[in-house]
DNA sequence: CGGTATCCTGAACGATACTG
DNA sequence: CAGTATCGTTCAGGATACCG
């Protein structure tokens, strides 16, 4: 009746499936963090790091750099002196914060 | 009119928050695929293990472990011998997969 | 202020071998 | 079959110093 060997399956996320890619982008130990610190406005750099709390620079640079390059952080460089530079979460961003607003509600009923 | 010295706001997503709670879960690299592959149904070791591709043994035990202990992940040891040992989700964990369907979704269209 | 440039460490993960 | 036990490696992120 049924096929008892299943035929390697594509029960397997392999590299098509949006899980597996989203992986990459969650597994930055700041990033969804940094998402959801910029949820709700604009911040500039020494704003971020503080409210991020103990990230270092470096980090934070890194982080924000690879999210720019995902399409899900937009960065504005004022020419000022001293130099001012805001972030703030692109429309792709911007669509993914209801799916975090859930999830934040999900992890404090769940974890 | 307005404070403009923020007084070291709320903005913070100190462990308090439930993104900071849920970061630890996504920060392992095999976690959020796990949830994913057992999202339709119970599987055992082996079949995990082969679903997933490329995570070792020895990789997929502690990542087992972990969700377990965060309340994810459920372990049902038959006692027989060969030894069979099936996984599946938890009511948490069952909790979790429409987030992880959104997820999907917006990955796919959005990455 | 908002970065780079280095250097360095720890933990996560992989590889491999062994076991009840 | 479903692990555990070791060992080795990689690399993300921390620490620190310097710069336009």
């Amino acid at each position: 009746m049924k096929n008892e060997t299943i035929i390697d399956s594509e029960v397997t996320c392999s590299s098509s499936c949006g899980i597996s890619k989203i992986q990459k982008i969650f597994a930055g130990k700041w990033k969804i963090m940094i998402l959801w610190t910029l949820h709700e406005r604009t911040m500039r750099f020494g704003e971020l790091n503080r409210a991020l709390g103990d990230i270092t620079q470096s980090a934070l640079t890194k982080q924000l750099r690879e999210l720019e390059a995902d399409g899900l952080v937009k960065r504005y460089v004022y020419r000022e002196v001293p130099p001012r530079v805001e972030y703030s979460l692109t429309e792709t961003g911007n669509n993914f914060v209801p799916l975090l607003e859930q999830i934040n509600t999900w992890s404090l009923e769940n974890l």
